[in-house]
DNA sequence: CCAGTTTTTACTGGG
DNA sequence: TAAAAACTGG
């Protein structure tokens, strides 16, 4: 076997992890040093050097993208198809087994998931049922300890209330959640990989079994694995004494871009890892391949503010490159007109468009720069935020398929009962949500047995209602995916309830429902689970809510919150909103393990950036509605000033970089160029003397050029075409 | 019961 | 600001 392609084009430390023996092994791979390059080579290590099975490796990662790059990358590698191959997320990949040993689980075999949407809305319910204030029991705050709780792998049943009356609550409430799930055979996120817990633990033969097939297990970005995930793990890879000597576990991490703390992540599973498997492998991959000199620098100094780190040392042998370079906005708009025209000046010195990347804390964020490149009619991607399939259009769909498939889905019909509406108002549902509730059954149930106890007109309609669905059910039948879900977006009257509505927002609704209907028809389910075409569309799209949005392969400026630029890399980065309460966020300032959090999502930030990298905060920002004046963040202030370099156009006249308002800068350029006026320009006026140009507004007869004067104390407006300005 | 209006509330992050 | 919840007249 000529190993040659496999190792070549990798430095020393990576090489050795690659070619590793076959024992436990961890990564600890700095950023931009060529982690994805050493799981997906060591893929091929194995298969191809090693002889082991494809079907003996189970490589897990966390998100969809970074899933569907290992296999590809590894097809392309192996030149195989990588079918055998068992790749995904773990939700993905639990998702899978639970198919498979649905009856094993006690879960119907039409069971559904649902989203963190649903999850919310379940629990609202739940509370309204029992009479629970939403203001003393906030529906957030049970969600949270619910699915906290399960990350740590833990049972209502098995949870002590301390003697705490709030704590005692919530467990009652946690059973209840449960219940109501078990009843109408959903499962929430959290549940998916708690239950695949469950299953392998509780059952020794089928924990043979796959701890025989999955010998091999690679896991990506292992600091951010929970509790029940590393319990999942062990599982699989501990020996057992008849059948199988242990699984051989390859992680691979960073300590330092730990940041999914607030959904139970533990980077103390790195230091685990190393007690549990004794003889454990250790490499560290520390050359930086990413980044300028500056940038890594700047990096470093500030991921140094914090504590208990395994320690690293990145380093670089590339050049020391462009500064970080820092501007105060005065506010948000000011913020991303300052952005669009780096962009700009970007795009004309040739550069894609796609190669620039906008990050932000918080996807609330995004608008502004949305606005702001919308009117400069740059095209720009969002990921993250409201995806396809979580718009509520989409999810009234796809309830209406999840009730037609799965009748006990409670969620899905309170969801459309009345959508459109067809009379069956909140009296109604009381009946029928009280008598469900009385007989523990199904709404479905509930309100066929409750409509010869209401009144006529309610009892027809509701009845028209399960006639309707009972209908959908057999027409859709015999059809292919597309033209179900095609069927029943009319037949449901839902597509004609959003065209009626007015305005573009009606618009968009429609053509988001004959977008399903698209997605339906390219939708090719996995071939290895025997699922109906529909369930399987139905878990794709709660599992992979739909990151692709259309135009994914125009070239466009790409723009992300911080948590899902992770793992990415562009040459042009700008980290914005740089302010104290926003970034480091506001409920993340009272501890310092939460500071610290924000610290390595700040390191991850500008680790993204390979040449050039920007930081930006406004002095003044409207959040929902009201004018906010924050600090700099504490962050820009761990940076050492050496690597960082000010850019401060309205004083720092030098750079006439910044344009006000978004004008197009060339025509302005041009424009005031001609009278010989430019930013940084000094000029005379008849009247107040010399001065410097600090702004220019408007064009043509309303240009405006703000002056420092110097006799004059402030800045004065002069409309260009009056005030007879003379270069000097 | 419905549709439109006013009031309230909330905004961290992802599978 | 904008979505959700509460309210109100038909």
């Amino acid at each position: 076997m000529d190993i040659s392609p496999l190792l070549s084009g990798l430095n020393d430390a990576q090489r050795a992890a690659v070619a590793a023996p076959l024992a436990p092994t961890l990564v600890l791979a700095g950023a931009g040093s060529g982690k994805t390059r050493v799981l997906t080579h060591r893929v091929a290590w194995l298969v191809q050097v090693e002889q082991v099975s494809a079907h003996s490796i189970l490589a897990v990662t966390f998100t969809n993208k970074a899933a569907g790059e290992m296999r590809s990358r590894i097809e392309s590698m192996l030149h195989v198809p990588s079918a055998p191959l068992w790749i995904g997320t773990f939700h993905g990949i639990a998702h899978r087994l639970l198919r498979l040993h649905w009856r094993e689980t006690n879960l119907p075999q039409a069971f559904q998931i649902m989203d963190a949407d649903d999850q919310l809305r379940a629990i609202r319910k739940l509370l309204k049922a029992r009479n629970m204030d939403e203001a003393r029991w906030a529906p957030k705050e049970v969600m949270w300890f619910i699915n906290a709780r399960k990350d740590e792998g833990q049972r209502a049943g098995q949870l002590k209330d301390e003697g705490d009356p709030t704590r005692r609550e919530f467990i009652r409430l946690y059973a209840a959640y449960q219940e109501q799930c078990d009843r109408s055979g959903i499962v929430d996120f959290a549940e998916l990989l708690l239950r695949v817990y469950e299953l392998l633990r509780n059952n020794p033969d089928m924990r043979a079994h796959y701890r025989r097939r999955f010998r091999h297990v690679l896991i990506d970005e292992f600091q951010d694995t929970n509790t029940i995930q590393y319990a999942w793990l062990k599982l699989l890879t501990s020996p057992d004494p008849e059948t199988s000597p242990g699984g051989l576990p390859f992680a691979v991490g960073d300590d330092d871009q730990s940041i999914y703390r607030w959904r139970g992540a533990r980077v103390e599973n790195l230091h685990q890892f190393q007690r549990d498997y004794p003889g454990v492998q250790l490499f560290r991959l520390e050359q930086n391949y990413r980044s300028t000199g500056n940038i890594l620098s700047a990096a470093n100094a500030l991921i140094a503010n914090n504590s208990g780190r395994l320690g690293k040392n990145l380093w670089t042998s590339g050049e020391q490159g462009e500064p970080v370079r820092l501007y105060t906005a005065f506010n948000e708009r000011d913020e991303a007109d300052f952005v669009i025209n780096q962009l700009r000046d970007w795009i004309d010195k040739g550069g894609r468009r796609d190669e620039c990347a906008i990050l932000y804390r918080s996807n609330a964020q995004s608008r502004t720069f949305e606005e702001a490149l919308l009117s400069a009619r740059i095209p720009y991607r969002v990921y993250g935020g409201l995806r396809f399939f979580e718009r509520a259009e989409i999810k009234d769909a796809l309830a209406y398929l999840r009730l037609i498939f799965h009748r006990a889905d409670d969620a899905s019909f309170e969801r459309i009962v009345n959508l459109p509406t067809r009379g069956i108002g909140l009296k109604t549902l009381d009946t029928v949500r009280d008598y469900a509730r009385a007989n523990t059954c199904s709404m479905w149930e509930a309100a066929g047995a409750c409509i010869a106890e209401l009144g006529a007109r309610a009892g027809s309609c509701l009845h028209a209602f399960l006639a309707l669905i009972d209908l959908l059910d057999q027409q859709i039948r015999a059809l292919p995916l597309f033209e179900q879900v095609d069927h029943v977006i009319h037949a449901s009257g839902l597509l004609a309830h959003y065209r009626q509505e007015r305005g573009d927002r009606g618009e968009a609704r429609v053509e988001n429902l004959n977008e399903l209907v698209t997605a339906a028809r390219n939708y090719e389910p996995d071939t290895e689970d025997a699922m109906p075409p529909l369930a399987s569309f139905l878990a794709h799209a709660v599992l992979e809510s739909g990151e692709q949005q259309a135009d994914a392969w125009e070239d466009s400026v790409q723009m992300m919150s911080l948590h899902s630029a992770k793992g990415l890399e562009f040459p042009l980065v700008f980290l914005t909103g740089l302010e104290d309460g926003l970034f480091p966020h506001l409920r993340s300032l009272s501890d310092a393990e939460g500071l610290e959090e924000e610290r390595r999502l700040c390191y991850v930030g500008t680790t993204r950036a390979m040449r050039q990298l920007y930081l930006t905060y406004a002095e003044q920002r409207r959040l929902h509605g009201q004018d906010n004046y924050a600090a700099p963040s504490r962050f820009i202030r761990e940076i050492p000033p050496e690597f960082i370099e000010e850019v401060r156009p309205r004083i720092q006249i030098s750079r006439p970089v910044y344009m006000p308002r978004g004008k197009a800068p060339a025509a302005l350029r041009e424009d005031t160029s001609a009278m010989g006026i430019q930013l940084g320009q000094r000029v005379r006026h008849g009247k107040f003397g010399e001065g410097v140009v600090v702004d220019i507004e408007g064009q043509g007869n309303h240009a405006r050029v703000q002056v420092n004067f110097e006799q004059h104390g402030s800045a004065k407006w002069l409309m260009l075409t009056y005030a007879n300005l003379e270069p000097v």
